[in-house]
DNA sequence: TGAATAGTGTCTTTCAGACAATATGCC
DNA sequence: GGCATATTGTCTGAAAGACACTATTCA
């Protein structure tokens, strides 16, 4: 049997979402990856994603996706890119529509869905070799992410709704892949004014206390 | 005959590119419109598209727009955004990836082409109604273009391959829609190092001629 | 009191922005 | 010479970056 039957014999393109899911998790930065059940690339490692439903959005689908693989909702979700290249699915045309969530906690339990034998959190600098042409894609999420860092506030995503200004840092610099001097870091943060510290302080260590902050506002915020 | 027929019967979205053609005209920013010739919206303008054939990538379906629209090959072309609600076409579900082009010549005839009764250069703040959620693309396009006018050299896709600093100025003063002062953005943009003089003067007045520069790299850069 | 992290200020450099006079070529 | 545009520099304020010590709590 052919397999590309199924997917090109009306001449419409089949089209999917894919949802890349990033958490900050043991001072890395991980994605969450799929080990595909069924050809092509079976046993390989993808990004999970599926087909758009015909009555609802992309959003609404990626939505789906994101809430069936780590069961998650109201977290930041962004779209990213559209990839349509025709020979990247060698079992016909599929144009995917890539997305990438950040949620904020760190102890996320991914569960296996349709299609997928297996999931995981993979640190994205220690990545198993990938789907397609998931490599490209994440690449491109990764590249978003680090800009979109430095010109708005998306990484109050990556946190619980307070934290210590370290912890804020340590998300900086687990993306950015550098270290930043804890000064100038605190100086330009509070300047923005887009955080506000709250009456409470985290006691969870055998030292000084530290203030805990919050996000004035959780929404997307640019600031350039 | 239900009109939603032949796109959703086989449960597979259609997937059509539309691509906005910006070009620099009468000192005012115009993008290219085609007024519809079939329903819905027969009669009013719309951003140019089409179905994205089964052969073919996005980017390949977009460049066969713009050259079937505009006659034109080699120019700066962006994918922008993918719209997939499912109310936004009538017909049926029909996902549109929107891209944008940059034309750097100030007379570029357009051609209405299949489905198109007429096509138009607009200028971008004196608009007609447009069909389907075109407006909220166009929007969408115009912050792009805004905003990566500001830190990278897109602007080089607007001008001639030789150019005076003045011409280069108007560029970002009708993109942005304000005033810049003169001596700071020649600073500006001479200490960025991408431009290069040429030997060339242009006097086409009847006063002081220009020096000529050029992009050192017509290849988009980002500075930030 | 020692360990561990929190919290803070100054100086320098760089960049953006305000601002106006002179230069050159053509008619 | 008059017109029209081209070309050029200084000052000021804001923000980024380098840099090291004191404060606080708990065990």
């Amino acid at each position: 049997m052919n397999p590309k039957t199924d997917l090109t014999q009306y001449d419409h393109p089949s089209v999917t979402v894919d949802v890349l899911v990033f958490a900050i998790m043991d001072d890395q930065l991980k994605v969450a990856l799929i080990k595909r059940g069924t050809a092509p690339f079976k046993n390989s490692w993808a990004i999970p994603g599926g087909f758009v439903h015909i009555d609802e959005s992309l959003e609404e689908a990626a939505q789906r996706e994101l809430e069936e693989e780590a069961g998650v909702k109201s977290v930041y979700l962004e779209q990213l890119y559209t990839f349509g290249d025709p020979e990247r699915d060698p079992r016909g045309r599929v144009i995917t529509v890539a997305y990438y969530a950040l949620v904020p906690d760190h102890d996320i339990p991914l569960s296996a869905s349709t299609d997928a034998r297996e999931a995981r959190w993979f640190a994205v600098d220690d990545l198993p070799p990938l789907a397609f042409d998931h490599k490209e894609i994440l690449q491109q999420a990764l590249e978003r992410l680090k800009s979109k860092l430095e010109y708005s506030n998306i990484a109050y995503s990556l946190l619980p709704s307070k934290f210590r200004l370290t912890e804020l840092q340590q998300v900086y610099e687990i993306i950015l892949g550098c270290q930043l001097d804890k000064r100038n870091f605190r100086k330009r943060m509070l300047s923005l004014g887009l955080l506000e510290a709250t009456r409470q302080l985290d006691k969870s260590g055998a030292h000084r206390p530290a203030q805990l902050y919050r996000f004035k506002k959780r929404k997307m915020m640019i600031f350039r």
